[in-house]
DNA sequence: CGGACAAGCTGA
DNA sequence: CAGCTTGTCCGG
């Protein structure tokens, strides 16, 4: 029922975004008397929409912002509590430009409360504390008004957070979910209080010392007094689906505005970082540096017979016949077809007309790559219906591995989530550094695959595995010993390491970035889906067709973005648009 | 997003 | 032409 009675009260209506995939438009309701004192910008609130009702965001509260007839409008159906603060909104939209997507909901998805928050308790902010030590310079760099740290690998960072602390509340961002809850641990046993976003939502609302959590926490609503991202390179800030934001640019875009320092730590700063930082970064005395890093073997492979090309260099096997050394190695398999087995008589699953390997489908039929065939998903043997997904590399290795290594060899997938079998001697993909936490010798058998992947952000992002892996060995004087096989030893990748100059990376990277007008000197999307053939020529931007994605550049991220996030697009067009494509 | 309604396809 | 699928539009 219509809200407003005939008398001189001014109607106050609410503007809300549906929560609703899908569907980018606002609504305007009337705000009832009884939700006049909690109604307000980013409010959670319940609307009647098309006949049912759905939870909103309220974007504005005034006047109405779409032009509808007044006697139309309906009032809201409840509040349902508090939102994202109104800066938080205005982040969002400038965030909806700036990775090119115009749509505002899923960044206000990750900016409110997990549960509804109905009142926020007193702020529990204790203040200054006892000032920490081996900030790394934190605090220098802080009262610069923020920058890039360069910090050892195996750095502890509970003094960088501190030394934040000591400037008032600080927001603290974290790649990973769960180390950043042991960081948040940490620093509650340093008599700071702590919120764990999202999870500590409302208390982070209410003023804390220190608010911390994964990418999203980025959109915490908070009043921080300065901004910190530690592992600044780590691929886990950016949002790998579309709208793909990256939480490291959020962070200096939101420091930016409320005019706190934001502070970016890493052991391998990325170009990006250093490029916003100008002059105002540090890094740590040669001498230190290199105590954090651990002793780097290149295995030069081009001294190999040509003939006699295997993964198991004399390197590799002496480590691997030390039973007192624990072993992780690393092997990456892009692109590899995926072979299938059957669970019950183990025989590889293949084509019945020209004994290719077959593949599943989708939709779980197995198609033939050679000759086209499609059959069911049954094993041509044996008749079971049980098939199973093999790597082939990592499988094969594991068994070449174990017999050189004449112990356990455990292989170790991205997927299974279950405890690891005990072993000293670990395969795997680069989701191995992540499930194994200690090693004598981690060696990587072939990084060149990663090194000379087709992606701009190959070259950080093979160093960024190294580094990972530095920190599973542990400092130098720990003795660990990081084994790196390649083709090219003279790498800036591979020479970086050796000489645990990150620097020396950073160098090249930007030289190289800056020729081919790459990010951060050039503004980068992939755009894909159908019905991007004609959007990308509306957008008139400059534009290469790579299969049926199409590669689209401008100046700058703000060209690039409001091009693509205003460009209209076709009722019948499905088009996904990648801003700075992780993956490219 | 999901409901309403309109325009196309099929079968007796 | 009922009965059903597929597509387009719209909500306050």
């Amino acid at each position: 029922m219509p809200g407003g009675s005939a008398n001189a009260a001014p109607l106050l209506t609410a503007t809300v975004l549906p929560d609703l995939t899908g569907l980018d438009k606002t609504f305007d309701y009337l705000i009832p008397e009884t939700l006049r004192s909690r109604v307000a910008p980013g409010s959670v609130v319940r609307i009647s929409l098309a006949g049912r009702r759905i939870g909103g965001w309220v974007l504005r509260v005034g006047e109405p912002a779409n032009d509808v007839p007044l006697e139309r409008l309906v009032d809201l159906a409840s509040w349902s509590g508090i939102g994202p603060a109104p800066e938080i909104i205005s982040l969002a939209r400038w965030a909806a430009i700036r990775w090119g997507v115009g749509r505002l909901r899923p960044f206000l998805v990750s900016a409110g409360p997990p549960t509804m928050v109905r009142a926020l308790s007193a702020p529990r902010v204790h203040g200054p504390m006892a000032r920490a030590d081996a900030d790394h310079g934190a605090r220098r760099l802080l009262g610069d008004g923020g920058g890039v740290l360069r910090v050892p690998p195996s750095s502890d960072l509970l003094p960088v957070v501190l030394a934040a602390a000591e400037r008032g509340s600080v927001l603290v961002i974290h790649p990973h979910h769960g180390e950043s809850r042991l960081l948040a641990a940490a620093v509650r046993g340093r008599g700071l209080s702590v919120a764990v976003y999202p999870d500590d939502w409302a208390l982070a609302a209410a003023g804390v010392d220190v608010v911390i959590g994964g990418r999203s926490a980025v959109w915490a609503t908070c009043a921080p007094a300065s901004i910190v991202v530690l592992d600044e390179h780590d691929e886990a800030l950016q949002e790998q689906r579309s709208p793909t934001w990256h939480a490291r640019d959020v962070a200096i875009e939101r420091a930016s505005r409320k005019a706190v320092p934001c502070l970016l730590v890493s052991p391998c700063p990325t170009v990006s970082a250093l490029a916003w930082s100008g002059k105002r970064w540090m890094r740590p005395a040669a001498g230190v540096e290199r105590e954090g890093w651990p002793i780097v073997e290149v295995v030069d492979r081009t001294d190999e017979e040509p003939w006699r090309r295997s993964l198991l260099t004399s390197s590799l096997i002496a480590a691997l016949r030390d039973h007192t050394k624990r072993v992780v190695c690393v092997h990456n398999t892009p692109g590899r077809a995926r072979l299938s087995a059957c669970r019950s008589c183990r025989s590889l699953i293949v084509c019945e007309r020209c004994s290719a390997s077959l593949q599943q489908v989708d939709d779980g039929s197995l198609v033939c790559r050679r000759c086209g065939t499609v059959r069911p998903p049954v094993c041509q043997r044996c008749g079971s219906g049980a098939l199973a997904t093999v790597r082939p590399g990592i499988t094969r290795l594991r068994e070449e591995l174990q017999a050189a290594a004449n112990r356990p060899v455990v292989a170790v997938t991205g997927r299974s989530d279950d405890q690891l079998p005990a072993a000293d001697v670990f395969v795997g993909t680069e989701a191995v550094l992540h499930r194994v936490h200690e090693a004598d010798v981690v060696a990587f058998l072939d990084i060149d695959a990663e090194l000379l992947a087709p992606r701009y952000r190959a070259a950080e992002q093979a160093f960024a595995l190294l580094v990972r892996a530095a920190r599973l060995l542990g400092p130098r004087h720990r003795g660990g010993r990081l084994l790196v096989q390649t083709f090219v030893p003279h790498h800036d990748v591979i020479q970086a390491a050796l000489l645990a100059d990150p620097g020396r990376l950073a160098k090249t990277e930007a030289a190289r970035r800056r020729d081919l007008s790459l990010p951060p000197f050039g503004a980068l999307a992939v755009v894909s889906g159908v019905g991007a053939d004609e959007f990308v020529g509306a957008t008139g931007l400059a534009s290469a067709r790579d299969g049926d994605v199409f590669l689209v550049r401008a100046e700058d991220w703000s060209t690039l973005g409001t091009a693509l996030a205003t460009t209209p697009r076709l009722k019948t067009a499905r088009i996904r648009v990648e801003v700075d494509p992780p993956r490219r």
